[in-house]
DNA sequence: TCTGGGGTCCTAGGACCC
DNA sequence: TCTGGGGTCCTAGGACCC
């Protein structure tokens, strides 16, 4: 017997439902996004895997995909539904007995105990199979990293196993964006530093990489190529430290006098979304996207905690109140942010999945 | 036909206090 | 008159993830 970390991980989970709905658009390319409507501003949600094929994948402009792609077809993301779906999946991963670490809408990571992980995740995808017809793949690793990157293996519909034994001949000459938490910007500065594959970065010194990323970022980098993460899956419900509504606009908004009234309603809406909320709010963070796609963000912190609506408006009003430009914008956003109940034990780090300690006496190395 | 919306965490600089 | 460090908190921005 081991204890085991597995990944499960819904394949095209979005466009999986809605084919489930509309069994009709089996086999057929569809993308979802937005509202639905591929001329307007949006990204794409999930496109099915027929659509890839083509080149459109998660986060593409809705009008590229068109283009790429005209005779798709386009739907809009219809949240409720997919998060319905996403309940029963986690319920079926609990009736297991396992313990639950729910990641998304569409992935977990799963903790148990067993001598034969392969043969627990191929029954975990059965039952998932067989409540609510949607295939997954499940990573297995001996922690959550190894787990979560293990998936992208497996997929579509399959089990992968990856290990401290095997991550060096699986992933040792793949680029460093393979890692989880490694994105495109992370990659290009590390290229600039000569660190192209998860093995260069494994044996990159952690204080050169702390001088160029930051006192725990730099030598995380390479903790995640080294393979350290996270063993413990987690089970207690998500609380989120943090709410908000943005919007962006299909034509831009030069009117000022008209940003601020969408900014009243905006932060009508996340008043809404707050009554539902046990926790006050302590500080409203305004959000304005210029058209050239330059971002900005004000904040103010409330005089008292606070849910009421009237109160958000006015903090929202003010928040905006300390932009100064007067330049076209593209979106616009406000967010709430509640309280810290949750303390970072001192000195540490948490980074989704993995309690990384200080790095000022290099221990790992 | 550029680039969504919901989040999380880290960084760096300045304020402030002792 | 000039000049310390250390600590913490706050804020805005950046990177990443789903």
């Amino acid at each position: 017997m081991g204890w085991w970390v597995l990944h499960v991980d819904l394949d095209q989970f979005i466009a999986a439902v809605e084919v489930l709905r509309h069994p009709e658009l089996r086999g057929r390319p569809v993308v979802v996004g937005g509202d639905g409507d591929p001329t307007k501003r949006g990204v794409v949600s999930t496109a099915s895997y027929e659509a890839r094929e083509h080149g459109v994948h998660s986060g593409l402009p809705l009008r590229t995909a068109a283009k790429r792609l005209p005779d798709a077809v386009f739907l809009p993301v219809d949240r409720e539904a997919y998060e319905e779906i996403s309940e029963t999946v986690m319920a079926v991963l609990r009736s297991s007995g396992a313990v639950v670490e729910v990641l998304g809408w569409d992935e977990a990571f799963v903790g148990v105990e067993t001598s034969d992980p392969e043969a627990f995740a191929r029954s975990l995808a059965a039952r998932v199979r067989a409540e609510t017809r949607l295939d997954c793949t499940v990573g297995i690793g001996e922690n959550k990293l190894q787990a979560k990157i293990a998936t992208g293996f497996g997929k579509p519909a399959g089990v992968f196993r990856l290990t401290f034994a095997s991550w060096f001949s699986v992933l040792g000459d793949r680029p460093v964006d393979a890692l989880w938490g490694i994105g495109a910007k992370t990659a290009k500065k590390l290229a600039g530093l000569g660190i192209h594959t998860v093995r260069e970065l494994a044996a990159a010194d952690p204080d050169a990489l702390a001088s160029e990323f930051g006192p725990m970022t730099g030598p995380w980098l390479v903790l995640l190529a080294c393979v350290r993460g996270d063993v413990e899956v987690d089970a207690s419900p998500y609380v989120a430290k943090a709410h908000g509504r943005e919007e962006t606009f299909q034509r831009n908004i030069a009117d000022w006098s008209r940003v601020q009234a969408e900014v009243a309603r905006i932060a009508g809406l996340l008043a809404g979304d707050l009554a539902s909320e046990p926790r006050p709010a302590v500080r409203v963070v305004v959000k304005v996207r210029y058209a050239p796609f330059v971002t900005e963000s004000h904040g103010v912190t409330l005089a008292s905690p606070s849910s009421d609506a009237g109160v958000i408006a006015v903090a929202a009003s003010q928040a905006l109140g300390r932009f100064t430009g007067r330049r076209p914008v593209r979106l616009l956003g406000v967010r709430a942010e509640f309280g810290s109940s949750l303390r970072l034990f001192p000195g540490g780090r948490v980074i989704g999945w993995s309690r990384v300690p200080r790095p000022s006496r290099q221990p790992w190395l």
